[in-house]
DNA sequence: ATAAACAAGATCGTATTTATCCTGTTTATA
DNA sequence: TATAAACAGGATAAATACGATCTTGTTTAT
């Protein structure tokens, strides 16, 4: 049970844009030099990130990311869930109909609070908290 | 980031045990048909809970599991990690040396709440509130 | 026109997960 | 004590997910 790489390195990408600041154009293959990111990969993992509306991609000669949310705006969560998806644990939390047993499973409702409580600490940490020294 | 069917199965097949109450066997093909829990895989789980404890597997015709701790003494957490491992979020949280940043990074405590909220909620159910209705 | 820089689909290797097979051992009981 | 029920445990296989890269194409500054 384990974060996947592509959300750690969608962190530590937004993580250098939020540094830069927002707005501001960086270079894919900078962020991917200096955060330790295959530059490729993120490139997929940008284009999540782009559609999530929390960067916007320039193409062509002189292109690359930009930040185009306030750091105090952006999320932990919101950026790990737009990467690997919305967290949910277990089956059953998001389609009840998966599992017979969910009208009286009382386990059901573990699930759904400690997803709760999970997801709720990763929404109270913002990039611009976790930029400033 | 889900739970594996392998936890899921775990869960069961101590929800049943508990069900029957502490010291009571029962076979691993009934506990695999009322679960519906292929019975081979079961074999496999069964073996990593009752290394860690919470049942004891006996052997031979009429062999079976059988519920070694209190219901109120088994939680979630510990029925969890005893087949999927410790539950670590992100490598740095488990391996700080993992990532040179982790000295810094202020990611990295947020990891760790999470975590720690998270598996708090796990420990908190208990199979004995697991199963009274 | 050229070269820098990103897009996007295809692909590939690896790791993990899920499940089963097979052979052997244990044990109740007939 | 022979037999069959029942679990152990290693090997293996299939499916899936993950991490990463390749290739071709498009965009854009100069
Ligand atoms: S048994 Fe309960 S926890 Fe497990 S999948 Fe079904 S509803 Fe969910
Ligand atoms: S950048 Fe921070 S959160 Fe990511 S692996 Fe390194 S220490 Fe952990």
């Amino acid at each position: 049970m384990r974060l996947s790489r592509a959300g750690e390195y969608a962190v530590r990408c937004m993580l250098y844009l939020s540094m830069a600041g927002k707005g501001v154009l960086v270079s894919r293959k900078i962020v991917a030099r200096e955060m330790e990111i295959p530059e490729q990969f993120l490139g997929k993992i940008a284009q999540q990130l782009a559609r999530a509306g929390f960067m916007e991609i320039v193409q062509g000669a002189k292109g690359g990311f930009r930040l185009m949310v306030s750091p105090e705006n952006l999320t932990l969560l919101a950026v790990i869930e737009a990467v690997i998806g919305e967290i949910f644990l277990n089956d059953c939390v998001l389609r009840p109909e998966s599992c017979h047993r969910s009208p009286d499973c009382k386990v059901h409702r573990v699930w759904a609070d400690a997803r709760d409580c999970f997801r709720e600490s990763l929404r109270k940490a913002t990039f611009a908290s976790l930029t400033t020294s």
